[in-house]
DNA sequence: TCTGGCCATGTACTTCAGTACAATACCCCG
DNA sequence: CGGGGTATTGTACTGAAGTACATGGCCAGA
């Protein structure tokens, strides 16, 4: 196995000791400076107690990348927008060398790596979580035609076929259609069971 | 380091054949066979189709043992749930012995290991932000009996009146009269609205 | 005891969902 | 140009969902 590369992205582009501590190897950079990272490498990114803006951070987009967030001021909230984003990882900027490489194996195994605090909760069983879709990404396994994708929306949303023909200005015959389609290419039954299947993947 | 003990948990007790390839030195049990197990041991517990009633799972409450939810009929509704109820790993009942592998390392290390649906959708940036900040919310379920509640649950999964009566060891038309109350104390059309209500607060 | 709520069930009915078996039309691609 | 995928709609049918109108039992509180 190739050694990976570590690379430790943070306002001033200063390696903290702990990090190399970890990973001799590490580099660290500024935000404009990252380098092209492959496959299994990571992508560690410290948020600054200053630099709040969560948007302006997605700094790449390389699913095979471990991403792992380290926040100087760690807490809940701030751990779930992360994830949000893809990161696969959550920890104190500050954390000790074998934290750092617990976490890394982790993440490279494919599992994540919650912080303390949200494993706290999570071991509490606390935590529900109302999942809402993003308004644009329509990306569902089975790849669902645009008219398909309209429709489902609709009946997520808990309409019968009568409106979701008046909404789509087509026949309730169409919608009836659609809805088959969708019956077979998501593997269900009813429409109850669409709904249901929507909200949890979409 | 001991080697760690892993206990499958099933109806009938019977080993699969990939958990065995994974943990040679693996047993399995049923349900009120759980022997007593040491910090760092790995309990797997296998949900199985038939077996609903999330509430009588719950074996174990030591904090440092592995639990490791196994699902028949894997959907991301259910991972939630079962990481609800403390566990740190999801997956398919019949996952290669890789993917057990790799879980149960995740897991020993510290970290979470989600099914292959749940990372899909990180992966995809899904957000689920509303991290529960109101203790009440808005609508405080209006009262229901206990048997209403019974019901809406069911139709919340999915079942038909047929199955719903079944399940309650009642005829299908007392459900429908069950139903049709519900509809009333919650102010829906029909059994979808019913279910997708029933999803958003409870 | 009487009243009211909950639970259960029956028959009969209407409406909606979903399927079977079609046809027509558009568009893109080899 | 012909074939495959998508969108649209039709008729006819089956079965599930839901409503209307009623009955009876159980139990707690006035």
């Amino acid at each position: 196995m190739a050694i990976k590369k570590h690379v430790f992205v943070c306002a001033n582009g200063v390696l903290l000791a702990g990090w190399k501590q970890a990973f001799p190897n590490a580099v660290a950079v500024t935000p404009d400076q990252i380098p092209k990272l492959k496959p299994g490498d990571f992508l560690w990114l410290r948020l600054q107690s200053g630099t709040s803006s969560q948007q302006q951070i997605l700094p790449v987009r390389l699913p095979e990348v471990g991403l792992i967030i380290l926040s100087d001021t760690p807490n809940d909230r701030e751990a779930m927008a992360v994830f949000a984003l893809s990161a696969r990882g959550y920890a104190n900027s500050h954390a000790g060398p074998e934290t750092l490489k617990q976490a890394a194996n982790v993440v490279e195994q494919g599992g994540l790596w919650l912080g303390e605090s949200l494993m706290q909760r999570l071991m509490l069983g606390l935590q529900n979580l109302p999942l809402r879709a993003p308004e644009n990404a329509n990306t569902p396994a089975p790849r669902l035609t645009a008219r398909e994708m309209e429709v489902a929306k609709a009946i997520a949303a808990g309409a019968s076929n009568k409106e979701v023909a008046r909404q789509l200005a087509i026949t309730e015959r169409t919608v009836k259609a659609h809805v088959s389609g969708l019956f077979i290419k998501l593997g269900v039954q009813d429409r109850l069971q669409l709904a249901l299947k929507m909200r949890d993947f979409l």
